[in-house]
RNA sequence: GCCGAGGUGGCGGAACUGGUAGACGCGCAGGUCUCAAAAACCUGUGGGCCCUAAAGCUCGUGAGGGUUCGAGUCCCUCCCUCGGCACCA
């Protein structure tokens, strides 16, 4: 009897939704063994909820997840919400919403998104930024980092956007733009709370050697942190005592120096050995170059501009007078914010000389130089590194406050540990302003004023909150210890103790895989690092990398674009559940292309893998099944097991599919009485992964021991892999002839002969001369004859 | 400009260390079923030539050259697309 009951998604979704929770098969119990640690990059919850580009990424994940765990891992797959921030804020204010409030909805929306689309998360072990209970923790690292000297309050030219009206780091304003809303930035002075990261540029450089990462990734890295070695050299200035450092990676050409170039910023300190005469023209220049924005400057790369200063040098190889510039194609910070020009070697050097008529000096670069100058005592070997300190500010309401105190007597002071968290205080007016003033400014006087921590005297809190940046440094190391007593309780006074168990820490960490996307290769994955690193030296980790793997997965794309909302072609995912099932648009979304990849999202072959959809429901819920074994039919399977554990183990998710799609296709051409049960179960088992609601109500109508989710991968026979025959390919000059089947192991000699003999081929070696037989086995023969 | 990744049918994409290019799916065409349609199922599907047909020949993986018995895969030159960095001294 065959049963064709129609695969109803709907009831059959939520059926196991309920039975999963109410099981814990994806809760793995802390001390379990075999553990592995899944985890997709925390995601921001956006207002308009989980897009198809989410889904996609969550369910590549989980993919894998699901995968290891019936490998026989313990997989915990955390999920949490990064709600602190910018974005929520915006939208916040867009609404009219309080971000607390909204905050309450879209957390709603997003967990029950992500419940749909059949991720295999740990709901028991969940977390928010914007929860008191996470952010005293972040509170808390601050207070760590700052007792350790690697954060500083510093007076320096910040990015600020005027349209997010906060500053922002350097990773965020990259070429000058805003990385949320793609303003062009200004760049302010303000008085801001940096943390040292350049002081672990060496560390995180030399890191990326010993993770598995993406190379794209690494690069992008290696060149953010932009390491250059060269030498400082001074150059003494004519009539006046002080010298002028400059940075160069070439020493090699000084002796084809013939000018030297200092920034507009540098320039204002050798002001006062400009001769009087010029000194206004230089000043007018420098005022105008400040006044540039950072953009502006860069903008008009390709025309140099520039003043002489009516200042001398000495190159300290040539003794040869040189002339002292300012231009603004020099920046200051960068090297020493002061260079040689070398116009026969530097391009940009050549354009600047040629324009002012400076000298040009042919040579050729030696090496020797060097040797000479560290010899000679004029300059020494130093790295720079393009990195600069995190800027970790924010003049913004929505994120954890800065537990910082301000005493007049005693200064900066940090907040007492027992005392955390600095709770964000609900205020009314929450808007950004436009001169900079924190909004925590509208905070009451209870909230603002607080005791000094030293001499009890009065004291005010710090305003700013932290950028969303550190929230999400750290949150990895939060889920597995969020059982614990630490982490309920919070820090106290004396011991120093941090929110996780050791223990707890060397057993679940680092990440087994972690799994995201590339846009954050200079921005969450360099201060995961770092934060990482920084924890290690302090001995509360004892590992240095968070993430030893990482797979980079694609984007999905709409129309040839980028989803977004201006864009107006975002994708939903609800509908298309609602319609197919979470099960087909997984697979769906999985079958479009490599994972890495990513592809373009259009509907038009979702009908296709529901129809498959339907075809494995009909293959799986066929009750009449036999336990007679088809010989052909076990090695199809093996091979298919073989094929699909292979995929799986690259992330090759697109072809698993294929593969699937291809044992299916064979079972429904064989004849139904030699399907046997065992075939069936490879088949649910195979696909539990990808479809994991239909795999699983399989599973129980099989008569499988509940849960299929939890049941060992089917391992492949290497026995029965092997095929009995072999095709090979008959080329005469390299072209295809023909074909012959022969027994796998039949010998050279005969194979050629068979070939020789076959009819296809026989027309094409008559009357001709063979020079040379190529045989590769199993798989071709190739008659190669002589020209003549 | 520099650094990545890539360019394969009408489309998404397969092809392990050089070994039968186009798996799998979409789309399209024809058919079965039906009063009809949908669904489902079956067959075909890179271009050209030849042909009643079976079969055969030939060209084909961005362009051109090379290495090789044999190249989508390796080497050289060039073009294009996407992503990253960019006056970094």
């Amino acid at each position: 009897m065959i049963n064709r009951d129609p695969y109803r998604h709907g009831l059959i979704e939520s059926k196991w939704q309920i039975k999963w929770k109410k099981s814990a098969v994806y809760t793995p119990k802390i001390n379990a063994k075999n553990k592995f640690y899944n985890l997709m990059m925390f995601p921001y919850p956006s207002a308009e909820g989980l897009h198809i580009g989410n889904m996609y990424a969550f369910t590549g994940a989980d993919v894998n997840g699901r995968y290891q765990r019936m490998l026989g891992h313990s997989v915990f797959e955390p999920i949490g919400l990064d709600g602190f921030g910018i974005h929520s804020e915006n939208y916040a204010i867009k609404k009219g919403i309080h971000p607390k409030k909204l905050s309450e909805i879209t957390e709603k929306r997003f967990y029950s998104q992500l419940t749909a689309i059949g991720g295999s998360f740990d709901w028991t072990r969940k977390l928010e930024t914007y929860d008191p209970d996470y952010y005293r923790w972040t509170q808390w690292i601050f207070i760590k980092m700052y007792e350790k000297g690697l954060v500083y309050r510093g007076e320096a030219m910040v990015n600020w956007c005027p349209s997010c009206k906060t500053v922002l780091a350097d990773e965020q304003a990259e070429s000058g733009i805003c990385e949320r809303c793609k303003t062009k930035v200004e760049r302010r002075i303000m008085a801001s709370w940096y943390f040292r990261i350049t002081d672990y540029a060496e560390k995180l450089l030399s890191g990326l050697e010993t993770i598995n990462w993406p190379e794209k990734i690494k690069h992008a890295q290696r060149q953010w942190i932009g390491k250059s070695q060269g030498m400082v050299i001074k150059f003494q200035l004519v009539d006046h005592k002080s010298q002028i450092a400059v940075f160069t990676t070439r020493p090699d050409t000084i002796h084809g120096a013939t000018f030297l170039v200092i920034s507009p910023e540098l320039s204002k300190k050798y002001l006062k050995f400009v001769p009087k005469g010029k000194r206004e023209k230089v000043l007018l220049y420098i005022n105008k170059s400040l006044s540039k924005t950072e953009q502006e400057r860069k903008l008009t790369e390709k025309k140099k501009t520039g003043v002489d200063m009516g200042l001398e040098a000495i190159n300290p190889i040539t003794n040869k007078k040189i002339s002292v510039w300012v231009a603004d194609y020099v920046l200051s910070d960068v090297g020493t914010g002061a260079i040689m020009g070398v116009p026969a070697h530097d391009e940009r050097d050549m354009k600047f000389a040629r324009k002012y008529k400076i000298d040009i000096v042919e040579m050729e670069p030696d090496e020797k130089m060097w040797e000479e100058i560290k010899k000679r005592g004029l300059g020494q070997k130093t790295t720079t590194y393009h990195l600069r300190d995190w800027l970790v500010s924010r003049q913004r309401y929505w994120g954890a406050p800065i537990p910082m105190i301000n005493c007049k007597k005693c200064g900066w002071l940090t907040v007492p540990e027992e005392d955390l968290p600095v709770e964000l205080p609900d205020i009314k007016d929450y808007k950004p302003k436009a001169d900079g003033t924190s909004p925590l400014s509208n905070a009451p006087d209870s909230w603002k004023f607080v005791e000094c921590p030293k001499c009890g005297g009065k004291a005010q809190r710090e305003l700013d909150v932290s950028d969303t940046f550190l929230d999400s440094s750290w949150y990895f190391l939060a889920y597995p210890n969020l059982d614990t007593r630490q982490w309920k309780e919070g820090p106290s006074a004396s011991s120093g103790q941090a929110f996780f168990d050791k223990k707890i820490m060397n057993a679940w960490l680092p990440v087994d895989a972690y799994i995201g996307g590339a846009e954050h290769a200079v921005l969450h994955l360099l201060y995961s690092r770092f934060v990482t690193r920084a924890l290690s030296d302090m001995g509360y980790l004892d590992f240095k990398e968070p993430f030893p793997f990482l797979y980079g997965h694609g984007l999905i794309i709409k129309d040839g674009a980028k989803m977004s909302k201006s864009r107006g072609n975002v994708v939903n995912p609800d509908e298309y559940i609602k319609k197919y099932g979470a099960d087909t648009v997984r697979m769906y979304l999985m079958f479009l292309g490599p994972f890495d990849q990513g592809g373009d999202f259009s509907d038009a072959g979702i009908e296709g893998m529901e129809r498959f959809t339907k075809r494995v429901w009909n293959l799986l819920s066929s009750a009449d099944h036999s336990s007679v074994v088809n010989h052909q039919l076990s090695v199809v399977m093996h091979q298919t097991i073989k094929k699909v554990t292979n995929d799986l183990e690259r992330f090759r998710y697109n072809t698993a599919i294929s593969t699937i799609m291809e044992y299916v296709n064979f079972l429904r051409i064989s004849d139904p009485l030699s399907i046997n049960h065992y075939s069936l179960i490879v088949l649910a088992q195979l696909i539990a992964p990808f479809a994991p609601y239909m795999a699983e109500e399989a599973w129980e109508l099989l008569g499988e021991k509940y849960s299929i989710h939890t049941s060992n991968w089917p391992k492949y026979d290497p026995e029965m892999v092997r095929e009995d025959k072999a095709v090979y390919a008959i080329q005469v000059n390299g072209k295809l002839r023909g074909e012959i089947t022969v027994p796998i192991d039949e010998s050279k000699e005969k194979v050629i002969k068979k070939a020789k003999e076959d009819e296809r081929i026989v027309k094409w070696l008559e009357e001709k001369v063979i020079e040379k037989e190529i045989f590769v086995k199993g798989k071709i023969v190739n008659f190669v004859l002589s020209v003549a």
